[in-house]
DNA sequence: CCGAGACATAAGCATGAACTTATGTGTTGC
DNA sequence: GCAACACATAAGTTCATGCTTATGTCTCGG
């Protein structure tokens, strides 16, 4: 797994909107489409390079395939963004807060 | 700036590895071609492309052009992230102790 | 000034990737 | 066991994009 692959796989507006689609609940392939005006193959397409770039998984149930967020793929982006600390303006840091957060 | 933008600019692995090397200094145009075999065109053109995905900033100086790693564009990545926070596993963490060296 | 250097822009080409239709595989319900 | 469904895979087409060569703009040194 190339860095830049985790990166190719959000960089497509339909598979963006797809995984935020999976952020907010997890959700089988059919239930993805909707909304969507791409065809189902497109659609099981779009989630294969989601789950090889890891930032999704699937569990397969019956005929259906549900689909959730993979957490290794986030934390992946959270290490790659780790690396370059030393440009983060201290004014800015929504990720200081975010931290804040965790803690409690 | 649409969202997926910002990963667009980072999805080509040439853009990726003009970005880490910035990212270990900054430096002009000419001098992020050494080592890699582009075109001085394709430099400048790739160099635009992070420019207006705010990953990238320049600053011109007499004939040469500066460009660094502008924050803005990690600080958006950073926003990004932390909109799944609800995602991370609690062992994982690299962001956690990312924070933790931040407040020293 | 004027030639050379650093970089940007234009235009054309060539490859990759996202889409389609068609078909295959596995599962469920009758 | 067979029809319908959920999804994956194959193959082909179209379009985006990363590359090239050619050229333009600006700056510096002589």
């Amino acid at each position: 797994m190339i860095e830049s692959d985790i990166f190719k796989a959000l960089a497509d507006p339909t598979r963006y909107a797809i995984f935020e689609k999976l952020a907010a609940g997890s959700m089988n392939a059919s239930a993805l489409r909707e909304g969507l005006t791409i065809s189902q193959p497109a659609m099981s397409q779009h989630l294969a390079v989601l789950r090889n770039a890891g930032l999704v998984r699937e569990e397969r149930q019956g005929r259906f395939v549900n689909y959730e967020v993979d957490p290794d793929g986030l934390a992946q982006i959270a290490r790659w963004l780790a690396k370059y600390r030393a440009y983060w303006p201290s004014r800015v840091d929504a990720l200081k807060t975010l931290l804040k957060e965790m803690d409690q």
